[in-house]
RNA sequence: UGACCGAUGGUGUAACGGUAGCACAACAGAUUUUGGUUCUGUUUGUCAAGGUUCGAAUCCUUGUCGGUCAACCA
């Protein structure tokens, strides 16, 4: 046998070949367990979708698992309703956690026991020192070694009083701390006493008021992880840092060890992704709430039109790697308009109408046009549309003054309407103070119609068309990108980076003129208007009497570029 | 003046000491009853300086630039 018949190897991942790497020495006896750790604080983005495609993606890879973990320590802040969310976020992207949904609150008695083991050990113990007074007068610098609390020496059998007098509630917020003994000269920030747990007074989703303390991030989620048995923690690169600590509690409790592996959290140019700045927009108006479709969350795309085998496609585009990374959001474009070409069905919609009126077309005919669903799709089928002698084109179809370049309608010129007939423009009605076109008058050539074409003749152009009368007239909204600039959040000192909003980002088109047969579209369609861009029902805002449209993404558009170019 | 991480075309991402490849973008052309799709072609890159080697994007040294870290947040 030839063994180099094109056997293209396939290009993988840093984190892939660490784990084919662990395969191949036994490392985890050939075990691939992965998790998606959320915290149920917030809504989830397309950053998310990245860290959410690697982990789930990395575990059917391997033929391993993925579970679901809410890192749900700070019960202030965490609620059902992200549970909620986020859970349906992740199934519709297309994955499935199966029975493992897990939460880090389902371990607090272990992990309570695990404090327990580290005092008894004295490897940590409980602080009195105020938040304040520990950051500012021991906690050092980075370029400063910080110095020991003076409640550092306690002995074993006071912490343990003291934290089980912390556990059943006996102090208020603040008054206590317990904290790893470790090094307070460590050039590691992390590794110098970081704080283990905390009293909050606070009432849990889940646990209720079971617990008046509750375990920090730092110490729960490692353990958390080697408590479900995770072989390989994948996380974005600022928890790198923290990776030494994690080893630290595992090490000194002598539990299973899993590895943790940083890669770069993505980034999107022309959007933020932070949770911080996402509620800032949504909590003061500037969006119409969590899933506004011109919004990166995972809801705002949905509502948007993104299918989830587009941001899959996305996914495993944009690759995983330790650099830092702006990706174009372009790319988020391409992936969906790669998606929707293949399955789109097409209608033809005119979003700006400009009336059209064929006079040599009997006043009272009507005609059905076959019209191909699915060019892409050879059993996609056709449908009817109807015609008659006044029809909608948009209105960037005809100028009166058309320069070499545009092929559309203009004075004396010819185009075909699709499915339908040759047309010659003979004359345009014009707002004389506004210089608006008004209506344009046309004759067409009977002999022209597609499909029994015969004579021969050659149009440059093409245009889509609604027959007027039969016209589905409702609302479309177009989205542009929601800031002006790439980075939005690069701001001079004092500045609001919400300057940056771009203010055409919703434009609202109260009566588009649309193929009647789109008043019976579907939710969760994505339709393409044809030379327009892909469309599909809005869940917010329509009813069944009226369906609002949402442009997910436009067409390319070489048309606009050649203008571009000519400016 | 601390610790850790990173640096390959415009943007991402491969190449694991042996011809710098792929995707997106851009540009040119072909096809097209969507200025869409598809197809063909083109342009553009190893942060810098030394060193090791027959041979360096890859290994070593130094430098430069960028990121992360000082919550009783995650």
């Amino acid at each position: 046998m030839a063994e180099n018949t094109e056997e293209k190897k396939e290009s993988i991942n840093f984190i892939h070949q660490i784990i084919e790497e662990d395969n191949k020495t036994g490392k985890f006896a050939g075990k691939v367990h992965t998790r998606f750790p959320p915290e149920p604080n917030g809504y989830l983005h397309i950053g998310h979708a990245k860290s959410i495609c690697l982990n789930f993606g990395t575990a059917k890879k391997y033929n391993g698992l993925c579970n679901l973990r809410f890192d749900d320590t700070n019960p202030t802040k965490e609620s059902d309703e992200y549970v909620n969310s986020i859970m349906e976020d992740v199934k519709w992207l297309g994955f499935d956690w199966e029975d493992r949904r897990y939460h880090a609150s389902d371990y607090f008695d272990q992990l309570y026991e695990y404090a327990q083991q580290l005092i008894k050990k004295g490897k940590a113990y409980v602080d009195s020192l105020s938040s304040e007074d520990f950051a500012k007068n021991y906690k050092g610098t980075p370029t400063k070694a910080g110095k020991n609390s003076p409640f550092r020496d306690r002995s074993v059998e006071e912490n343990l009083d003291l934290f089980d007098r912390m556990r059943k509630g006996e102090f208020p917020d603040g008054a206590h701390v317990v904290r790893a003994k470790i090094d307070m000269a460590h050039p590691n920030m992390h590794m110098r006493d970081p704080s283990m747990y905390r009293i909050k007074h606070a009432h849990h989703h889940r646990t209720g008021d079971k617990w008046h303390i509750y375990p920090m991030y730092d110490f729960a989620h490692g353990l958390s992880d080697s408590i479900e048995g995770i072989t390989h923690s994948l996380c974005t690169l600022e928890f790198e840092v923290h990776r030494p600590l994690y080893d630290w509690f595992i090490d000194e409790l002598g539990v299973y060890h899993p590895q943790q592996i940083e890669f770069a959290r993505l980034n999107l140019n022309y959007t933020v992704m932070s949770k911080r700045k996402l509620l800032e927009l949504v909590e003061e108006g500037y969006v119409d709430g969590w899933n506004d479709p011109r919004l990166p969350t995972i809801s705002g795309l949905r509502r948007r039109g993104y299918t989830p085998s587009s941001i899959r496609t996305f996914a495993d585009r944009i690759g995983v790697a330790k650099r830092d990374n702006i990706i174009d959001v372009g790319l988020l474009e391409w992936s969906v308009r790669e998606d929707l070409n293949k399955i789109a069905p097409r209608k033809m919609g005119v979003l700006r109408p400009l009336k059209l009126i064929i006079t040599n077309y009997p006043e009272d005919k009507e005609e059905l046009m076959d019209a191909t669903n699915n060019p892409e799709d050879p059993d996609g089928g056709t449908r009817k549309v109807p015609f008659s002698r006044e029809i909608y084109i948009e209105q960037s179809d005809f100028m009166e003054d058309p320069p070499k370049k545009f092929f559309r309608m203009g004075p004396g010129r010819e185009v075909r309407l699709k499915y339908a007939y040759i047309i010659e423009c003979v004359d345009f009605k014009k707002d004389p103070a506004t210089g608006e076109i008004l209506e344009v008058y046309c004759t067409y050539d009977p002999l022209t119609k597609s499909g029994e074409d015969q004579t021969g003749k050659k149009v440059k152009s093409t245009l889509s068309w609604v027959s007027a009368k039969h016209a589905y007239r409702t609302e479309v909204r177009l989205y542009d990108r929601l800031f002006n600039v790439e980075d939005p959040s690069d701001v001079e000192e004092g500045e609001d980076w919400k300057k940056n909003i771009n203010p055409g980002s919703l434009e609202i088109i109260e009566a588009a003129a649309l193929e009647p047969s789109l008043a019976q579209a579907k939710a969760g369609v994505g339709y393409q208007f044809e030379r327009q861009g892909y469309f599909t029902v809005d869940t917010k805002y329509s009813t069944p009497d009226k369906l609002v449209f949402n442009r997910t993404v436009t067409l390319k558009d070489d048309w606009a570029k050649i203008q571009q170019a000519g400016n």
